[in-house]
DNA sequence: TTCTCATTTCGTCATTTGGCGAAATGTAAG
DNA sequence: CTTACATTTCGCCAAATGACGAAATGAGAA
């Protein structure tokens, strides 16, 4: 029961769940993620733990950063994730229209 | 987003988690939630707002009681809920053996 | 090696959350 | 209409959470 308790609490924050829905259309460095949210990095970057605590997400180095992605081997993740799929919320629209279209050279 | 929102919130708390897994099993009044889990009335009631807020739960009085089933209507719910059945933890073991067992009448 | 810069960690703060007992509420039964 | 009792609400407290800037870390570039 942990895990899912565990990756319900990661999913139960506002901050988080944007976060995850931009990883599941293109991964992303934790300055990129910040530029979209607007937070500071401190606080993405605890924001980024705890998903990776959760199982949620993984993390691999790319040249200078780190790119940030979902965690594809996580099955329930995925399924939950699946269920968002449908979701018509304009914020998460935004976000990934910037998740897009941000170029990291500018803005890291 | 904000529905699942509030679904991630409310099941990210383990009271909650335990509740809602009983419910699954068989519908139950305040009273009878409070002995298994052995919180006060107040916090139980509580986190029965908190799971019918969230739309995870419904409730219909009977006679003296209040009880508390699983929304059947609410299909996110339900299938976010399918994953964790095949879920083998001791404790929900227990507290489903014990909400299986209970009789309100001796114990409210 | 030294510099640069992306990222994490640390310390602090304000807010939220979950717990309790006591008091209030509301409804079914006498 | 009163009583009994299941449930909720209210105030309060302690712990957890999310936010920030500053300092530390660590890996690639010069």
């Amino acid at each position: 029961m942990n895990e899912y308790l565990v990756m319900f609490k990661a999913l139960g924050d506002k901050t988080r769940l944007r976060i995850v829905l931009m990883l599941k259309v293109k991964p992303l460095c934790v300055c990129e993620i910040r530029e979209i949210i607007g937070s500071s990095m401190s606080t993405i970057s605890n924001h980024l733990k705890v998903l990776k605590d959760a199982n949620i997400i993984t993390s691999i180095k790319v040249e200078k950063y780190i790119n940030y992605s979902l965690n594809s081997t996580n099955n329930s993740v995925l399924e939950v994730l699946e269920l968002l799929a449908g979701v018509d919320s304009g914020e998460i629209q935004n976000d990934i229209e910037k998740a897009m279209k941000t170029d990291r050279v500018n803005i890291c």
